[in-house]
RNA sequence: CGGGACGUAGCGCAGUCCGGUAGCGCACCUGAAUGGGGUUCAGGGGGUCGCGGGUUCAAAUCCCGCCGUCCCGACCA
């Protein structure tokens, strides 16, 4: 275990709170590569308990996974307008394949071999609708083919300016939907189910509470029709988009001749989504629940749901507890919960509640002789609450109180959010509300650019998305809060 | 690339103004006691003071140059 620091405040230096929260519960570690990130097991456990969830519910709606190149041939890139737009500016490129020796000392040891260059470089991919669209060209001949509903895990890299852990990394994991179908409608209604299916997981799985809806055509994906996207609210106010969902329309299929033949015998363009989340989520998760004493993991996603903590003096007691303990932990384990027993002898008890507060375990079970003798054990919760429980109803009591804790968190994220959401805003409301730290703020808006932009730049405000028209209710704003002129949203 | 700060042990820092044996806290190793909310005592290991040059009897400290990191902006899932 590493040092187990106080952790800065989140009141005093917000950053500093975020990755003293990382380092002290395990999740990540800085890399000897500037921008990149190791995510340690502790975190990457997490990933995994997302993956697992949200791969469920990609099959459930169809999805099948497959796996394409990490390497892309840069020419791929130039074949959509829009998206070489968006990523030539922070694309790794591979342009030689051999090292060679110099003869000379040191970090000069080995030099690129000129002789190796490739004719054609390769970008390290970005996002992969060119090379998956260069496959399903291939793959899709007639309607029959359609809909082809892929997704694959894997790894991208973007040569981002500035980087923060999980939030923004050069290299990340994201999982990224990619689909063709035979209508504009289809492949509308296909962005739509998979937002709905990020928010299903944000909300029931990681207790986040997520507002969806369009992107402005400013912050739009480099290639889209239009862009959906999840939007929170972390603890320093500030907005976190923790997911997109995009509609293609015909864009990539024209740029990568992805046709179909009709049933009425005619050859038609299909329709693209592509959608993805990615390892941002666990920055969303540490910056949504956690506290002073580190991270809060809703139980759903906790790597560790309860750890048993035995206190003892002699040995004799050290028996007694540990073979409790052993058996509560094989208990719960056959009960299906992740559970740990603590059976280190080189830390105090207290030590090993403030460790594992810091890595976020929801429910903590001390056993002591006293418990021993009562036949019962001592249950903590990570939010606060100690009380004493019978031993023998802990399989029941347990995964009780974890979906309690799961549905508290969800609701106080909720809570936190709103306290920090003005609706109907007005300018001079909307003014005095970023003065004050700002948050969400619900209003009207006329779609122009050039209103988004000052907006930014008297308030530093940004548009995060647009409710579409159909779900627009009765009372919503008819007319922009900055200009005036008719809303659109 | 523009603005600011900083580089001294694994981490966090003091020492720099005013040159004179490289220090503190945490972590780590050994031993003993301790054990229901960060345990104590004793002993121990670990540093080309970012790099290069200059001044000086003597440089972490003064001077010059370079490199790197972090924070704020532009970019972004």
């Amino acid at each position: 275990m590493a040092q187990a620091q106080k952790i800065t405040p989140r009141a005093k230096d917000y950053s500093e709170w975020y990755n003293d929260v990382i380092m002290q519960a395990e999740l990540a570690d800085y890399s000897p590569v500037r921008g990149c990130m190791v995510i340690r097991p502790h975190g990457y456990r997490i990933w995994e308990l997302m993956q697992r969830a949200l791969d469920d519910m990609f099959r459930a709606t169809g999805h099948q996974n497959a796996y394409f190149p990490l390497f892309i041939p840069m020419s791929f890139l130039a074949k959509e307008a829009e998206h070489v737009e968006g990523f030539a500016k922070e694309v790794a490129l591979v342009t030689h394949t051999r090292l060679k020796a110099t003869g000379k000392a040191g970090a000069q040891a080995v030099a690129v071999d000129p002789e190796s260059a490739l004719e054609e470089p390769l970008v390290v991919r970005p996002t992969s609708e060119t090379i998956i669209y260069a496959m399903f060209a291939k793959w899709i001949q007639s309607y029959r083919d359609l809909p082809l509903l892929m997704n694959q895990w894997c790894n991208i890299v973007r040569w981002e300016l500035r980087t923060r852990l999980f939030l923004r990394t050069t290299e990340f994991l994201w999982q990224e939907g990619h689909t063709a179908h035979a209508t504009e409608a289809e492949a509308e209604a296909e962005a739509r189910q998979m937002l709905a299916v990020y928010r299903q997981f944000q909300e029931e799985w990681m207790a986040m509470p997520v507002i969806t809806g369009r992107k402005t055509d400013s912050e739009k994906f480099a290639g889209a029709l239009r862009t959906y996207a999840l939007e929170a609210l972390m603890q320093d106010r500030k907005a976190l988009q923790a997911g997109t969902s995009h509609n293609l329309g015909q864009n990539f299929a024209r740029a990568f001749n992805v046709q179909y033949q009709t049933a009425a015998g005619g050859l038609e363009y299909v329709w693209n989504t592509s959608w993805g989340v990615t390892t941002r989520m666990i920055g969303g998760l540490v910056m949504t629940h956690s506290d002073d004493n580190g991270l809060v993991a809703p139980p759903k996603l906790a790597p560790i749901q309860v750890v048993i903590v035995p206190i003892w003096k002699s040995e004799e007691e050290k028996g007694q507890v540990l073979g409790v303990g052993g058996k509560v932990k094989d208990e719960l384990a056959k009960a299906g919960i992740r559970v740990e027993l603590d059976s280190r002898d080189s830390l105090k008890p207290g030590a090993k509640y403030f460790e594992w507060e810091a890595k976020g375990v929801p429910v903590r079970l001390e056993i002591g002789p006293r418990d021993v003798a009562a036949g019962q054990v001592m249950t903590a919760r990570r939010g606060g609450g100690k009380a004493p429980a019978k031993l023998d109803g802990l399989t029941t009591s347990i995964p009780g109180a974890l979906d309690e804790i799961q549905a508290t968190l969800f609701q106080a994220a909720k809570d936190r959010r709103e306290a920090h959401s003005i609706r109907g805003a007005t300018k001079a409301r909307f003014l005095e509300f970023m003065k004050g730290g700002g948050g969400f703020a619900y209003g009207g808006f006329c779609g122009s650019p050039s209103c988004e932009a000052e907006i930014k730049q008297e308030t530093a405000a940004t548009v995060r998305v647009l409710p579409d028209p159909e779900f627009r209710s009765a009372e919503a704003p008819r007319t922009c809060m900055w200009c005036n002129k008719p809303s659109i949203a």
